[in-house]
DNA sequence: ATGAAAGCGCTAACAT
DNA sequence: ATGTTAGCGCTTTCAT
């Protein structure tokens, strides 16, 4: 199995085993495989070499069970309000990937699980119960955010991506979606804006956040923003831009899309149906995928540091797994302009 | 815990400890939670009740000890040639999100695992000998061919996406790039190209068949193809792309893209220098991602089934378990012609 | 520095 | 239909 494994050596499956053809007992192999503590060396060479020749690796299982640690942290992404938004949304892939370097890094495993909250009301303390994993990152609190309270009540190892609400106990890490969005309605209405329409779906927290945020700039100014449910599914994205995209636009009216995604399909909508951007209709996105700087013309949008996130998530459970505390902390968006707004 | 926990009850941590409670054996509570064979009926429901009420949850470590599985498939994505390439690679990501669909659905978990096998050559073996999986889903062969073909040698519950060759052993799932190649320079030549600039890095062997099938399709008509070194990572992909396409292309020059994502990076550096797609210069992508469709003009793609590729593996892989044998499979691709071929 | 022995929490014979 | 018992493979006291 191993690279320098001999295949005509007798199978080497358990610690014993090993332990026999060295001729010490197991708790010996064990501390030798183990690096730890006062193994002689000469043993400990030999047995490791032997280990090696014989491709022996200890069973996780079994070793887990016995320390009462798995090395493995699980990463659950709850499919509630729409449920076939997430896991092929760009924006939770990268975090996703993100998460893996970061958690590869400190020597630990991951298991991943999509779940659907409406289906089972049980998907998180089933998660955290199960014994697998010795602590849990939620990526996107969907419509679960009771859920997730109550369960952060009594488990601590167990971190959130997602959007801050005052006074909440879970810990969470997430951008300021309300700044985000109060940043954007302020570049289109520096841009001329009278009427935003606000392409995204409203009940998601972080979208509800980002759509309160333009609200709240827009007021002032006596410009109006009016949302435009689209959801995100690959699928169903096109068709829903267009019906929605269907009115006729015209100079003065802009587009907050509540993603890249989302904006992007606005975008070729607009190509369609003939409308200039930016000179008759602006278009601004959120996130900043890598696919924003390279659409025509190249997509103004709000930036969300997901690497960051992805490393102040992991950073937190990290400390709350050691029994320290940590707290939620809230990342400030960035406007990046380009030529779409 | 669970939904209706009652936290004043006594913390009920083990089988044993809700044995006692109700009044049973540890065996009993084992079958009446299994739903498994001859419990009485009452006794079931007390114990199921209890269980309930107590948030108990069987510790699925003692379990997968004792039943000799985990019911946990690994998922390896080998970064081999290009390190940061493939995770953040929106194909993968895609495919990723289908496999947990069909996994989920029969009832597995997902162990996700980066491994970069130059810096650790024991990385499939160690994943396979870690007890900790039943099975193995390799994506992408990488530049790991021969290390992939000696484990299958040992170890059977394993399927692979990527590329097929000749003779191997191991159980492959993929498209036929070659002939997905092929597709992609007969329409750039029926669009008049003369020549094909092949966009990508030749050393990964789905890239590499893919170049020739270009090659052989091209070479009849007295095309050349010209690979063009380009990285798939999101942060040098715009820079390497500008690289590539700084040479002045004109009529008779065509773009044959590795992926998606490299071909719309193309489009934005043409468009910057003025070129005109189709009409100067044609360009073809490859995967047919959900962003193919938005692009200005809509991208002329091959399209791999994704969805299909990620179901073919997971049915492959569980036969496999159930230790009936599972042959590879190629699967063909489809040209989607839109505007820019 | 090493061995012996107990036990992590569960399941599956084998009883009855 | 339920209880009893013996492990699954490892780690870690406690001895020596």
């Amino acid at each position: 199995m191993s690279p320098t494994r001999n295949p005509d050596l007798p199978a080497v499956r358990t610690l014993s085993d090993l332990a026999k053809l060295a001729g010490v007992s197991a708790g010996t192999v064990s501390r030798a495989l183990a690096g730890n503590s006062l193994v002689n060396d000469a043993t400990r060479e030999r047995i490791v070499a032997l280990a090696r020749a014989h491709g022996f690796r200890p069973n996780q299982m079994a070793s887990s069970l016995r320390r009462q640690k798995t090395d493995v942290i699980g990463i659950v992404i709850p499919l509630g309000h729409d449920q076939r938004q997430q896991i092929s949304d760009a924006f939770f892939m990268t975090l996703l990937g993100h998460l893996a370097d970061a958690l590869t890094e400190r020597g630990y495993d991951l298991m991943l699980r999509r779940v659907l909250p409406d289906r089972d009301e049980d998907w998180l303390d089933r998660f955290i119960g199960s014994g697998m994993i010795d602590g849990v990152i939620v990526i996107g609190q969907s419509d679960q955010f009771a859920r997730i309270e109550e369960a952060a009540a009594s488990f601590r190892p167990m971190v959130v991506w997602g959007n801050h609400a005052q006074g909440q106990r879970h810990c969470v890490v997430g951008t300021d979606n309300k700044l985000g969005g109060k940043l954007a309605a302020e570049r289109l209405i520096a841009g001329g804006a009278r009427r935003i329409y606000f392409l995204g779906d409203v009940t998601a927290v972080e979208f509800a956040a980002r759509f309160a945020g333009a609200v709240e700039a827009a007021a002032p100014h006596g410009v109006t923003v009016t949302p435009l449910t689209s959801h995100l599914s690959a699928d169903r994205l096109e068709t829903e831009v267009a019906a929605n995209l269907d009115r006729p636009l015209g100079r003065g009216d802009a587009i907050f899309a509540a993603s890249d995604m989302l904006a992007v399909a606005a975008l070729a909508r607009l190509r369609a149906q003939g409308v200039d951007v930016p000179s008759a209709v602006q278009v601004i996105g959120f996130d900043d995928l890598p696919i924003a700087a390279q659409t025509a013309p190249p997509l103004t949008t709000v930036r969300q540091d997901i690497r960051a996130g992805a490393f102040a998530l992991v950073d937190r459970l990290m400390r709350r797994l050691a029994g320290e505390d940590a707290e939620s902390i809230v990342l400030a968006p960035e406007l990046i302009g380009r030529g779409t707004a």
